[in-house]
DNA sequence: TTGTCATATTGTAATATTGCAATATTACAA
DNA sequence: TTGTAATATTGCAATATTACAATATGACAA
């Protein structure tokens, strides 16, 4: 006990899950947020924006990376960050089918 | 140190934060999957159709209550569930805004 | 080289989450 | 009433997360 039981649901689930999961946290829908208005941006940027200290940014950071919300690129002492599109497209695909799903039984639900 | 600064965010983005933290656990967006196939569910069901405890569903449950995801209904000795609509069309809403914000500056990305 | 800037990593303390056994609670049926 | 079924709550152990100081790494500039 005491750490969640992945070894029980589907990997599909466990994956959609852990996007989320990364999401779910203000730092972290803050930094993607900014890469949303900005399009790309510099670790440093954010460590600045962000008042949080230059290692939870870095960890934030990654935490987005492993699941593949954001890439980064090396470009001479920084980092420049966006967000991967293929996953982008997948969070589109997800949200999707389960709002059509969802309205398909709008007209009967009794709760 | 050691719990989220909550307090350095903004109250819109907490919430948010909130919403995709309790879609970001397999065994809660698995409930959530379920409502979204039968429309709504007895509690009882999920207990047997997720191999955890009651009480552990139970927990997750009112996580997916307290943020507004689901919503629940006595009846008689059980309780009827089913996805809260506004909530719904609250990630609607977010998501599309994301996407098209994304989709606003897709034409040059350089990473 | 040396210094400095941007970032990552490591170690650690504080806190939160997950899961379950045990135990309420509540509604109904016999 | 008594029993039982469905759910919630409590208490607790195991584990994960969050945040940061200290430190390492890598790139560039002087």
């Amino acid at each position: 006990m005491g750490a969640t039981k992945h070894e029980i649901f589907h990997d599909q689930i466990n994956e959609e899950a852990a996007i989320f999961n990364a999401l779910g946290h203000p730092a972290r829908l803050a930094i993607v947020k900014t890469l949303l208005t900005y399009k790309t941006c510099v670790g440093n940027y954010l460590t600045h924006e962000i008042p949080l200290s230059q290692p939870t940014i870095s960890q934030h950071l990654k935490v987005l990376k492993n699941v593949g919300i954001i890439q980064g690129t090396i470009e001479g002492k920084s980092v420049c960050y966006c967000l991967n599109h293929s996953l982008i497209e997948r969070l589109r695909v997800f949200v999707g089918d389960m709002l059509i799903q969802y309205d398909l039984h709008q007209t009967n639900c009794n709760c």
